[in-house]
DNA sequence: TTATTGATGCAACAGCGTTGCAAGAGATAA
DNA sequence: TTATCTCTTGCAACGCTGTTGCATCAATAA
């Protein structure tokens, strides 16, 4: 584990440090979608806020995590797919409980495809779903 | 127009004021899904910044408008249907173009069912596209 | 016209996210 | 291991967004 987290920062051309593993491994660990604010919880004042925005920022821009819309803000999950720097493909679907709160990827339903009026060009799509998780059913 | 608008806050049992009558109005004339900056811009010194983050939420409490979920933030559009505080149903889609950066409502556009996982439960369906729109194509 | 209820403006505040800068730690090569 | 360079971090400060309390003012109904 310790070993993967430090081979994936390699992987994307990432300095390792204690900062970088601790949010990857948080990541890893919850396998939610995350805020900063969750991420500092999780952390304590093991780091600055600051720090912590700047890696969420790195993260994002090298293809490491993706945004996650939500109605109450912006969270973070790790990108399944190899994602770069240039390439950021998704097209999974996203699910917030509304019982437990938490928001995930389901990575194996796919967005069906939408028919848009004439002259509209589709690039991204984002779909936020919703409703009740398993486990809160 | 000025009637239309003075009669629509009397449907939503909401007191005539030359606030709402504007953000209204701006609304109406705009015809886009609006941050609370771009009203304070159209508005100009006119109100109070608090007047008019009180003024969007006493028209989304009451259905006038509802959120909209963008990359970058929350903004407001007009609800089409007739909503109602305790009833907002919205299962069109939000465009957003990444040209002009204006976003709105694909009113005519349904969003297709999704085969959810055993155990999901869907409640509220929520998706954004975005690209181009027929104006900057 | 007046009384009542609700809306507004002002001041103050909390939280989020960013920037500049100096100090510190990781990677690389000798 | 050490020296060097580059990138990362922490700190302080700031701007922006959104909220709250309170006194004043305006819209409605009688």
């Amino acid at each position: 584990m310790e070993q993967t987290i430090r081979e994936t920062l390699k992987d994307y051309n990432l300095r390792s440090t204690s900062c970088r593993e601790d949010i990857l491994g948080t990541f890893l660990n919850k396998g939610v979608a995350l805020s900063h604010g969750d991420i500092e919880d999780s952390l304590g004042e093991r780091f600055d806020r600051v720090t912590i925005y700047r890696t969420l920022k790195t993260f994002l821009e090298k293809g490491l995590i993706h945004k996650v819309l939500d109605d109450e803000g912006v969270r973070y999950a790790l990108c399944k797919d190899h994602c770069s720097e240039k390439d950021h493909h998704h097209d999974h679907i996203h699910f917030k409980c509304t019982e437990c709160g938490q928001t995930n990827c389901l990575a194996n339903v796919h967005i069906p495809a939408v028919q848009l009026p004439d002259g509209y060009f589709a690039n991204e799509v984002n779909l936020l779903i919703q409703g009740r998780c398993p486990a809160c059913t």
